[in-house]
DNA sequence: TAGATTGTTAATCGATTAACAATC
DNA sequence: TAGATTGTTAATCGATTAACAATC
Protein backbone atom coordinates (compact mmCIF):
# COMPACT_ATOMS: atom_id res chain seq x y z
CA UNK A 1 0.00 0.00 0.00
CA UNK A 2 1.67 2.65 1.38
CA UNK A 3 5.52 0.70 -0.45
CA UNK A 4 3.55 1.39 -3.99
CA UNK A 5 4.29 4.50 -5.89
CA UNK A 6 0.98 6.33 -5.96
CA UNK A 7 0.41 8.12 -9.12
CA UNK A 8 1.16 11.60 -9.75
CA UNK A 9 -2.69 12.45 -10.94
CA UNK A 10 -3.93 10.46 -7.96
CA UNK A 11 -1.36 12.68 -5.33
CA UNK A 12 -2.80 15.99 -6.57
CA UNK A 13 -6.67 14.83 -6.33
CA UNK A 14 -6.15 13.80 -3.00
CA UNK A 15 -6.21 16.87 -1.48
CA UNK A 16 -9.62 17.65 -3.19
CA UNK A 17 -10.82 14.26 -1.92
CA UNK A 18 -10.22 15.50 1.44
CA UNK A 19 -11.86 18.55 1.79
CA UNK A 20 -14.91 17.35 0.07
CA UNK A 21 -15.15 14.62 3.41
CA UNK A 22 -13.99 17.41 5.33
CA UNK A 23 -17.24 19.51 4.71
CA UNK A 24 -19.51 15.73 5.21
CA UNK A 25 -17.80 15.40 8.55
CA UNK A 26 -18.81 18.99 9.26
CA UNK A 27 -22.05 18.53 8.01
CA UNK A 28 -22.67 15.15 10.39
CA UNK A 29 -22.36 12.92 7.11
CA UNK A 30 -20.84 9.65 8.79
CA UNK A 31 -21.39 7.39 5.76
CA UNK A 32 -20.57 7.54 2.16
CA UNK A 33 -20.83 5.91 -1.08
CA UNK A 34 -17.85 6.54 -4.13
CA UNK A 35 -20.33 8.06 -6.05
CA UNK A 36 -21.52 10.62 -3.41
CA UNK A 37 -17.67 11.68 -2.98
CA UNK A 38 -16.78 11.69 -6.32
CA UNK A 39 -19.50 14.05 -7.19
CA UNK A 40 -18.66 16.09 -4.18
CA UNK A 41 -15.42 16.18 -5.49
CA UNK A 42 -16.04 16.87 -9.24
CA UNK A 43 -14.70 13.68 -10.66
CA UNK A 44 -15.76 10.29 -12.26
CA UNK A 45 -16.53 7.37 -9.46
CA UNK A 46 -14.98 5.10 -11.44
CA UNK A 47 -11.63 7.35 -11.21
CA UNK A 48 -11.68 7.97 -7.38
CA UNK A 49 -12.31 4.54 -6.37
CA UNK A 50 -9.26 3.77 -8.67
CA UNK A 51 -7.54 6.82 -6.64
CA UNK A 52 -8.58 5.03 -3.19
CA UNK A 53 -7.42 1.82 -4.41
CA UNK A 54 -4.31 2.86 -4.82
CA UNK A 55 -3.90 3.64 -0.86
CA UNK A 56 -5.14 0.65 0.39
CA UNK A 57 -9.45 -1.22 0.96
CA UNK A 58 -10.89 1.53 2.96
CA UNK A 59 -14.43 0.95 2.30
CA UNK A 60 -16.91 -1.99 2.63
CA UNK A 61 -18.28 -3.27 -0.28
CA UNK A 62 -22.24 -2.99 -0.33
CA UNK A 63 -22.13 0.20 2.19
CA UNK A 64 -19.45 2.62 1.15
CA UNK A 65 -16.94 4.74 3.12
CA UNK A 66 -16.93 5.71 6.80
CA UNK A 67 -16.09 9.26 6.49
CA UNK A 68 -13.86 10.10 9.30
CA UNK A 69 -12.05 6.88 8.71
CA UNK A 70 -10.91 7.60 5.51
CA UNK A 71 -10.80 10.87 5.98
CA UNK A 72 -7.68 9.64 8.31
CA UNK A 73 -6.03 7.52 6.59
CA UNK A 74 -6.00 10.03 3.35
CA UNK A 75 -4.52 12.57 5.85
CA UNK A 76 -1.68 10.17 6.58
CA UNK A 77 -1.26 9.43 3.35
CA UNK A 78 -0.56 12.64 2.22
CA UNK A 79 1.79 13.50 5.46
CA UNK A 80 -1.02 15.44 7.57
CA UNK A 81 -0.92 13.74 10.81
CA UNK A 82 2.42 15.05 11.31
CA UNK A 83 3.44 19.00 11.38
CA UNK A 84 4.69 20.90 8.59
CA UNK A 85 6.69 24.01 9.85
CA UNK A 86 6.32 26.62 6.58
CA UNK A 87 8.50 29.78 5.91
CA UNK A 88 6.52 32.66 3.68
CA UNK A 89 8.76 35.09 2.57
CA UNK A 90 7.26 38.28 0.74
CA UNK A 91 5.03 39.89 2.70
CA UNK A 92 2.93 42.56 0.83
CA UNK A 93 -0.92 41.95 0.21
CA UNK A 94 -0.71 38.17 -1.21
CA UNK A 95 1.86 37.15 1.16
CA UNK A 96 -0.95 38.55 4.11
CA UNK A 97 -3.59 36.65 2.54
CA UNK A 98 -1.53 33.52 2.99
CA UNK A 99 -0.41 34.34 6.64
CA UNK A 100 -4.24 34.84 7.29
CA UNK A 101 -5.37 31.37 5.44
CA UNK A 102 -6.66 29.36 7.57
CA UNK A 103 -6.05 26.40 5.50
CA UNK A 104 -2.43 27.03 5.87
CA UNK A 105 -2.07 27.52 9.66
CA UNK A 106 -4.62 24.86 10.38
CA UNK A 107 -4.25 20.84 9.09
CA UNK A 108 -0.69 19.85 9.32
CA UNK A 109 0.77 23.21 8.05
CA UNK A 110 1.97 25.86 10.76
CA UNK A 111 3.82 29.22 9.46
CA UNK A 112 6.29 29.49 11.59
CA UNK A 113 7.94 33.25 9.92
CA UNK A 114 7.01 36.05 7.68
CA UNK A 115 10.26 37.55 6.45
CA UNK A 116 10.35 40.69 3.72
CA UNK A 117 13.25 42.19 2.84
CA UNK A 118 11.82 45.31 2.93
CA UNK A 119 13.19 46.90 6.33
CA UNK A 120 10.24 49.35 6.78
CA UNK A 121 7.99 46.38 7.08
CA UNK A 122 9.99 44.30 9.56
CA UNK A 123 8.57 44.64 13.24
CA UNK A 124 4.64 44.69 11.68
CA UNK A 125 2.38 42.11 12.92
CA UNK A 126 0.90 39.69 10.95
CA UNK A 127 -1.95 36.73 11.76
CA UNK A 128 0.26 37.01 14.94
CA UNK A 129 3.66 36.76 13.63
CA UNK A 130 5.86 39.53 13.26
CA UNK A 131 7.66 40.10 10.24
CA UNK A 132 11.35 39.79 10.38
CA UNK A 133 14.33 40.26 8.15
CA UNK A 134 14.93 38.02 5.30
CA UNK A 135 18.58 37.18 6.74
CA UNK A 136 16.74 35.45 9.53
CA UNK A 137 15.99 32.67 6.87
CA UNK A 138 19.04 30.20 8.32
CA UNK A 139 17.87 30.67 11.73
CA UNK A 140 14.30 30.10 11.26
CA UNK A 141 14.69 27.38 8.75
CA UNK A 142 17.40 25.61 11.55
CA UNK A 143 15.47 26.54 14.55
CA UNK A 144 12.09 25.02 13.19
CA UNK A 145 13.11 22.50 11.13
CA UNK A 146 11.72 23.63 8.05
CA UNK A 147 11.22 22.06 4.79
CA UNK A 148 8.50 24.11 2.85
CA UNK A 149 8.98 27.33 1.67
CA UNK A 150 6.63 29.89 -0.15
CA UNK A 151 7.43 32.86 -2.16
CA UNK A 152 4.81 35.67 -2.37
CA UNK A 153 8.13 38.36 -3.51
CA UNK A 154 7.89 39.90 -6.85
CA UNK A 155 8.79 38.42 -9.49
CA UNK A 156 12.72 40.10 -9.91
CA UNK A 157 13.29 38.96 -6.07
CA UNK A 158 12.08 35.01 -6.62
CA UNK A 159 14.75 33.50 -7.89
CA UNK A 160 17.36 34.86 -5.63
CA UNK A 161 14.82 34.22 -2.71
CA UNK A 162 14.54 30.37 -4.13
CA UNK A 163 18.40 30.06 -4.12
CA UNK A 164 18.76 30.94 -0.42
CA UNK A 165 15.99 28.37 0.37
CA UNK A 166 17.75 25.50 -1.19
CA UNK A 167 21.50 26.44 0.53
CA UNK A 168 19.80 26.60 3.68
CA UNK A 169 18.45 23.06 3.53
CA UNK A 170 14.43 24.02 1.94
CA UNK A 171 13.73 21.53 -0.66
CA UNK A 172 9.96 22.10 -1.06
CA UNK A 173 8.83 25.72 -2.71
CA UNK A 174 5.43 27.13 -3.47
CA UNK A 175 6.06 29.88 -5.75
CA UNK A 176 3.88 32.43 -6.17
CA UNK A 177 5.94 34.92 -8.26
CA UNK A 178 5.49 34.92 -11.73
CA UNK A 179 9.06 33.46 -12.51
CA UNK A 180 9.72 30.07 -13.69
CA UNK A 181 12.69 29.31 -11.31
CA UNK A 182 16.16 27.46 -11.93
CA UNK A 183 16.44 25.15 -9.32
CA UNK A 184 18.61 21.70 -8.78
CA UNK A 185 17.14 18.68 -8.89
CA UNK A 186 15.32 17.14 -5.41
CA UNK A 187 14.24 20.25 -5.21
CA UNK A 188 10.18 20.00 -5.57
CA UNK A 189 8.62 23.46 -7.12
CA UNK A 190 4.93 24.25 -7.67
CA UNK A 191 3.89 27.30 -9.12
CA UNK A 192 0.70 29.13 -8.67
CA UNK A 193 0.01 31.21 -11.77
CA UNK A 194 -2.97 33.84 -11.63
CA UNK A 195 -1.85 34.83 -15.15
CA UNK A 196 -1.71 31.66 -17.28
CA UNK A 197 -4.59 30.57 -14.77
CA UNK A 198 -7.07 33.49 -16.79
CA UNK A 199 -5.27 32.70 -19.81
CA UNK A 200 -6.09 29.18 -19.96
CA UNK A 201 -10.01 30.64 -19.35
CA UNK A 202 -9.15 32.98 -22.06
CA UNK A 203 -8.47 30.06 -24.43
CA UNK A 204 -11.84 28.55 -23.77
CA UNK A 205 -13.61 31.64 -23.52
CA UNK A 206 -12.08 32.07 -27.28
CA UNK A 207 -13.20 28.83 -28.15
CA UNK A 208 -16.66 29.25 -27.09
CA UNK A 209 -17.35 32.86 -28.53
CA UNK A 210 -16.49 31.00 -32.31
CA UNK A 211 -18.42 28.21 -31.65
CA UNK A 212 -21.34 29.76 -29.90
CA UNK A 213 -22.87 30.19 -33.84
CA UNK A 214 -22.59 26.03 -34.45
CA UNK A 215 -24.23 24.49 -31.35
CA UNK A 216 -21.14 23.07 -29.39
CA UNK A 217 -19.80 20.59 -27.29
CA UNK A 218 -17.46 22.09 -24.80
CA UNK A 219 -15.99 22.71 -22.36
CA UNK A 220 -16.71 21.98 -18.22
CA UNK A 221 -15.85 22.17 -14.39
CA UNK A 222 -11.84 22.08 -14.28
CA UNK A 223 -9.96 21.44 -11.35
CA UNK A 224 -7.00 23.21 -11.35
CA UNK A 225 -5.01 20.44 -9.32
CA UNK A 226 -6.57 17.48 -10.71
CA UNK A 227 -3.59 15.99 -12.81
CA UNK A 228 -0.79 17.83 -12.26
CA UNK A 229 2.11 17.00 -13.97
CA UNK A 230 6.17 16.87 -13.49
CA UNK B 1 -4.43 25.22 -37.72
CA UNK B 2 -6.68 26.91 -35.14
CA UNK B 3 -9.23 24.80 -36.64
CA UNK B 4 -7.87 21.56 -34.71
CA UNK B 5 -8.43 21.39 -31.43
CA UNK B 6 -5.31 22.09 -29.49
CA UNK B 7 -4.83 19.38 -26.61
CA UNK B 8 -5.84 20.26 -22.55
CA UNK B 9 -1.95 19.96 -21.55
CA UNK B 10 -0.86 21.97 -24.60
CA UNK B 11 -3.00 25.21 -23.66
CA UNK B 12 -2.00 24.82 -20.05
CA UNK B 13 1.55 25.27 -20.81
CA UNK B 14 1.11 28.29 -23.81
CA UNK B 15 1.28 30.72 -20.85
CA UNK B 16 4.61 28.87 -19.54
CA UNK B 17 6.52 29.57 -23.03
CA UNK B 18 4.70 33.07 -23.39
CA UNK B 19 5.67 34.27 -20.25
CA UNK B 20 9.75 32.57 -21.20
CA UNK B 21 9.19 34.43 -25.03
CA UNK B 22 8.44 38.11 -22.88
CA UNK B 23 11.74 37.54 -20.65
CA UNK B 24 13.70 36.74 -23.52
CA UNK B 25 12.42 39.70 -25.30
CA UNK B 26 13.00 41.89 -22.63
CA UNK B 27 16.88 40.78 -22.22
CA UNK B 28 16.94 41.49 -25.65
CA UNK B 29 16.88 38.12 -27.28
CA UNK B 30 15.70 38.19 -31.20
CA UNK B 31 15.73 34.42 -31.94
CA UNK B 32 16.46 31.18 -30.41
CA UNK B 33 15.82 27.59 -30.38
CA UNK B 34 13.62 25.11 -29.16
CA UNK B 35 16.59 23.89 -26.62
CA UNK B 36 16.70 26.94 -25.31
CA UNK B 37 13.12 28.14 -24.74
CA UNK B 38 12.30 24.60 -23.65
CA UNK B 39 15.26 25.21 -21.07
CA UNK B 40 13.51 28.53 -20.16
CA UNK B 41 10.27 26.72 -19.44
CA UNK B 42 11.82 24.13 -17.71
CA UNK B 43 10.04 21.45 -20.40
CA UNK B 44 11.38 18.69 -22.63
CA UNK B 45 12.53 20.18 -25.81
CA UNK B 46 10.57 17.56 -27.95
CA UNK B 47 7.51 18.45 -25.89
CA UNK B 48 8.47 22.31 -26.43
CA UNK B 49 8.54 21.44 -30.75
CA UNK B 50 5.32 19.14 -30.21
CA UNK B 51 3.01 21.48 -28.17
CA UNK B 52 4.11 24.42 -30.86
CA UNK B 53 3.42 22.44 -33.79
CA UNK B 54 -0.46 22.23 -32.86
CA UNK B 55 -0.21 25.91 -33.43
CA UNK B 56 1.46 26.15 -36.52
CA UNK B 57 4.66 25.99 -38.05
CA UNK B 58 6.42 29.32 -37.07
CA UNK B 59 10.15 28.46 -36.67
CA UNK B 60 12.59 28.14 -39.55
CA UNK B 61 14.75 24.72 -39.64
CA UNK B 62 18.35 25.26 -38.87
CA UNK B 63 17.50 28.46 -37.48
CA UNK B 64 14.75 28.60 -34.42
CA UNK B 65 12.32 30.60 -33.33
CA UNK B 66 11.86 34.36 -34.01
CA UNK B 67 10.88 35.36 -30.16
CA UNK B 68 8.36 38.03 -31.27
CA UNK B 69 6.98 36.77 -34.03
CA UNK B 70 6.34 33.40 -31.54
CA UNK B 71 5.17 35.40 -29.17
CA UNK B 72 2.69 37.16 -31.14
CA UNK B 73 1.64 33.91 -32.67
CA UNK B 74 1.13 32.37 -29.10
CA UNK B 75 -0.70 35.63 -27.81
CA UNK B 76 -2.94 35.17 -30.76
CA UNK B 77 -4.08 31.59 -30.50
CA UNK B 78 -4.77 31.87 -26.64
CA UNK B 79 -6.74 35.04 -27.37
CA UNK B 80 -4.78 37.89 -26.02
CA UNK B 81 -4.94 39.58 -28.55
CA UNK B 82 -8.36 40.84 -27.65
CA UNK B 83 -9.33 42.76 -24.12
CA UNK B 84 -10.89 40.24 -21.47
CA UNK B 85 -12.88 42.32 -19.09
CA UNK B 86 -13.10 40.68 -15.74
CA UNK B 87 -14.96 41.21 -12.57
CA UNK B 88 -12.88 40.80 -8.96
CA UNK B 89 -15.15 39.47 -6.61
CA UNK B 90 -14.27 39.68 -2.71
CA UNK B 91 -11.87 42.23 -2.14
CA UNK B 92 -10.08 41.21 0.97
CA UNK B 93 -5.84 40.71 0.96
CA UNK B 94 -6.13 38.29 -1.28
CA UNK B 95 -8.63 40.17 -4.09
CA UNK B 96 -6.21 43.16 -2.70
CA UNK B 97 -3.47 41.35 -4.09
CA UNK B 98 -5.06 40.15 -7.12
CA UNK B 99 -6.52 43.78 -7.99
CA UNK B 100 -2.94 45.35 -8.09
CA UNK B 101 -1.41 42.14 -9.54
CA UNK B 102 -0.10 43.59 -12.71
CA UNK B 103 0.00 40.18 -14.91
CA UNK B 104 -4.05 40.61 -14.28
CA UNK B 105 -4.34 44.00 -15.70
CA UNK B 106 -2.01 44.02 -18.43
CA UNK B 107 -1.48 41.81 -21.51
CA UNK B 108 -5.04 41.37 -22.97
CA UNK B 109 -6.88 41.23 -19.05
CA UNK B 110 -8.35 44.57 -17.50
CA UNK B 111 -9.73 44.35 -14.27
CA UNK B 112 -13.32 46.58 -14.89
CA UNK B 113 -15.08 46.22 -11.36
CA UNK B 114 -14.16 45.40 -7.79
CA UNK B 115 -17.12 44.06 -5.84
CA UNK B 116 -17.67 43.19 -2.05
CA UNK B 117 -20.32 42.18 -0.01
CA UNK B 118 -19.61 43.90 2.59
CA UNK B 119 -21.09 47.63 3.10
CA UNK B 120 -18.00 49.00 4.76
CA UNK B 121 -15.55 48.29 2.44
CA UNK B 122 -17.50 50.02 -0.48
CA UNK B 123 -16.45 53.33 -1.89
CA UNK B 124 -12.51 52.19 -0.48
CA UNK B 125 -10.58 52.99 -3.96
CA UNK B 126 -7.66 49.81 -4.77
CA UNK B 127 -5.70 49.78 -8.19
CA UNK B 128 -7.54 52.80 -9.01
CA UNK B 129 -11.26 50.87 -9.16
CA UNK B 130 -14.26 52.05 -6.39
CA UNK B 131 -15.13 49.14 -4.50
CA UNK B 132 -18.83 48.27 -5.19
CA UNK B 133 -21.66 46.57 -4.34
CA UNK B 134 -21.97 42.71 -5.20
CA UNK B 135 -25.48 43.69 -6.18
CA UNK B 136 -23.58 45.48 -9.09
CA UNK B 137 -22.36 42.70 -10.23
CA UNK B 138 -25.40 42.57 -13.34
CA UNK B 139 -24.83 46.14 -14.44
CA UNK B 140 -21.09 46.19 -14.35
CA UNK B 141 -21.20 42.35 -16.60
CA UNK B 142 -23.83 44.01 -18.56
CA UNK B 143 -22.11 47.22 -19.22
CA UNK B 144 -18.35 46.11 -20.32
CA UNK B 145 -19.59 42.61 -21.55
CA UNK B 146 -17.24 40.60 -18.77
CA UNK B 147 -17.07 36.86 -19.46
CA UNK B 148 -14.48 35.65 -17.01
CA UNK B 149 -15.23 35.68 -13.24
CA UNK B 150 -12.52 35.48 -10.26
CA UNK B 151 -13.74 34.50 -6.89
CA UNK B 152 -11.51 35.52 -3.68
CA UNK B 153 -14.35 35.54 -0.97
CA UNK B 154 -14.26 33.54 1.99
CA UNK B 155 -15.40 30.33 1.23
CA UNK B 156 -18.77 30.24 2.40
CA UNK B 157 -19.62 32.88 0.08
CA UNK B 158 -18.35 31.12 -2.92
CA UNK B 159 -20.61 29.31 -4.07
CA UNK B 160 -23.32 31.86 -4.13
CA UNK B 161 -21.09 34.29 -6.00
CA UNK B 162 -20.78 31.69 -8.67
CA UNK B 163 -24.34 31.31 -8.79
CA UNK B 164 -25.21 34.90 -9.75
CA UNK B 165 -22.47 35.17 -12.19
CA UNK B 166 -23.50 32.10 -13.78
CA UNK B 167 -27.02 34.01 -13.88
CA UNK B 168 -25.78 36.58 -15.45
CA UNK B 169 -23.94 35.06 -18.09
CA UNK B 170 -20.29 34.71 -16.83
CA UNK B 171 -19.22 30.99 -18.16
CA UNK B 172 -15.51 31.19 -17.23
CA UNK B 173 -14.84 31.42 -13.66
CA UNK B 174 -11.25 31.29 -11.79
CA UNK B 175 -12.16 30.11 -8.05
CA UNK B 176 -9.53 31.16 -5.42
CA UNK B 177 -11.33 30.32 -2.15
CA UNK B 178 -11.25 26.33 -0.55
CA UNK B 179 -14.56 25.01 -1.83
CA UNK B 180 -15.72 23.15 -4.95
CA UNK B 181 -18.20 24.74 -6.91
CA UNK B 182 -21.31 22.89 -8.29
CA UNK B 183 -21.87 24.51 -11.81
CA UNK B 184 -23.82 23.76 -15.00
CA UNK B 185 -22.02 22.20 -17.66
CA UNK B 186 -20.66 24.95 -20.31
CA UNK B 187 -19.24 26.64 -17.04
CA UNK B 188 -15.60 26.72 -17.11
CA UNK B 189 -14.01 26.65 -13.84
CA UNK B 190 -10.13 26.69 -12.74
CA UNK B 191 -9.45 26.28 -8.43
CA UNK B 192 -6.69 27.91 -7.31
CA UNK B 193 -5.92 25.80 -3.69
CA UNK B 194 -3.52 27.34 -1.72
CA UNK B 195 -3.92 24.27 1.08
CA UNK B 196 -4.02 21.61 -1.93
CA UNK B 197 -0.58 22.92 -3.72
CA UNK B 198 0.77 22.73 0.32
CA UNK B 199 -0.81 19.29 1.15
CA UNK B 200 1.08 17.93 -2.65
CA UNK B 201 4.29 19.16 -1.40
CA UNK B 202 3.91 17.88 2.04
CA UNK B 203 3.60 14.42 0.39
CA UNK B 204 6.25 14.88 -1.65
CA UNK B 205 8.44 16.06 1.10
CA UNK B 206 7.24 12.89 3.54
CA UNK B 207 8.75 10.16 0.31
CA UNK B 208 12.12 12.17 0.40
CA UNK B 209 12.18 11.83 4.28
CA UNK B 210 11.45 8.30 4.30
CA UNK B 211 13.58 7.64 1.72
CA UNK B 212 16.77 9.68 2.76
CA UNK B 213 18.10 6.53 4.09
CA UNK B 214 18.41 4.83 0.86
CA UNK B 215 19.78 6.79 -1.88
CA UNK B 216 16.55 7.66 -4.16
CA UNK B 217 15.87 9.31 -7.49
CA UNK B 218 12.80 11.05 -7.01
CA UNK B 219 10.83 14.88 -7.24
CA UNK B 220 11.95 17.64 -9.83
CA UNK B 221 10.84 20.15 -10.78
CA UNK B 222 6.41 20.98 -11.10
CA UNK B 223 5.01 23.34 -13.31
CA UNK B 224 1.68 23.82 -11.37
CA UNK B 225 -0.22 24.74 -15.02
CA UNK B 226 1.86 22.15 -16.80
CA UNK B 227 -0.64 19.20 -17.71
CA UNK B 228 -4.01 20.46 -15.89
CA UNK B 229 -6.52 17.96 -16.35
CA UNK B 230 -10.40 18.40 -16.78
C1' DT C 1 -30.82 -14.73 0.14
C1' DA C 2 -31.23 -10.13 -2.48
C1' DG C 3 -29.49 -5.66 -3.04
C1' DA C 4 -25.82 -2.61 -2.96
C1' DT C 5 -21.40 -1.02 -3.69
C1' DT C 6 -16.48 -1.77 -3.57
C1' DG C 7 -11.97 -2.95 -5.71
C1' DT C 8 -9.99 -4.58 -9.96
C1' DT C 9 -9.58 -5.79 -14.71
C1' DA C 10 -8.93 -4.60 -19.31
C1' DA C 11 -9.73 -1.63 -23.00
C1' DT C 12 -9.22 3.09 -24.54
C1' DC C 13 -7.52 7.37 -24.74
C1' DG C 14 -4.20 11.05 -24.40
C1' DA C 15 0.46 12.74 -23.36
C1' DT C 16 5.42 12.19 -23.50
C1' DT C 17 9.64 11.23 -25.65
C1' DA C 18 13.44 9.76 -28.76
C1' DA C 19 14.75 9.65 -33.15
C1' DC C 20 15.18 11.37 -37.67
C1' DA C 21 13.83 13.03 -42.25
C1' DA C 22 12.98 17.54 -44.03
C1' DT C 23 14.91 21.78 -44.90
C1' DC C 24 16.82 26.27 -43.83
C1' DT D 1 27.78 21.85 -49.53
C1' DA D 2 27.96 21.16 -44.30
C1' DG D 3 25.89 22.20 -40.05
C1' DA D 4 22.00 23.15 -37.45
C1' DT D 5 17.50 22.76 -35.97
C1' DT D 6 12.68 22.22 -36.94
C1' DG D 7 8.38 19.47 -37.47
C1' DT D 8 6.73 14.80 -37.45
C1' DT D 9 6.66 9.93 -36.79
C1' DA D 10 6.14 6.08 -33.99
C1' DA D 11 6.92 3.83 -29.81
C1' DT D 12 6.12 4.13 -24.90
C1' DC D 13 4.12 5.44 -20.94
C1' DG D 14 0.53 6.88 -17.85
C1' DA D 15 -4.31 8.14 -16.91
C1' DT D 16 -9.22 7.44 -17.60
C1' DT D 17 -13.23 4.77 -17.86
C1' DA D 18 -16.75 1.09 -18.19
C1' DA D 19 -17.83 -3.11 -16.71
C1' DC D 20 -18.14 -6.68 -13.44
C1' DA D 21 -16.68 -10.19 -10.13
C1' DA D 22 -16.05 -10.10 -5.26
C1' DT D 23 -18.26 -9.46 -1.08
C1' DC D 24 -20.55 -6.90 2.55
Amino acid sequence: MSATRIPEATVARLPVYLRALNAMSEAGTTTCSSLELATAAGVNSAKLRKDLSHLGSYGTRGVGYDVDYLRYQISREIGLTQDWPVVVVGIGNLGHALANYSGFSSRGFRTVALLDADGSRQGEVVAGLEIRSFDDLEDVVTEHGVGIGVIATPAVAAQDVADRMVAVGIRSILNFAPTILALPEGVDVRRVDLSSELQILAYHEQRKASAASAPAIVVEQVARTAGGAR
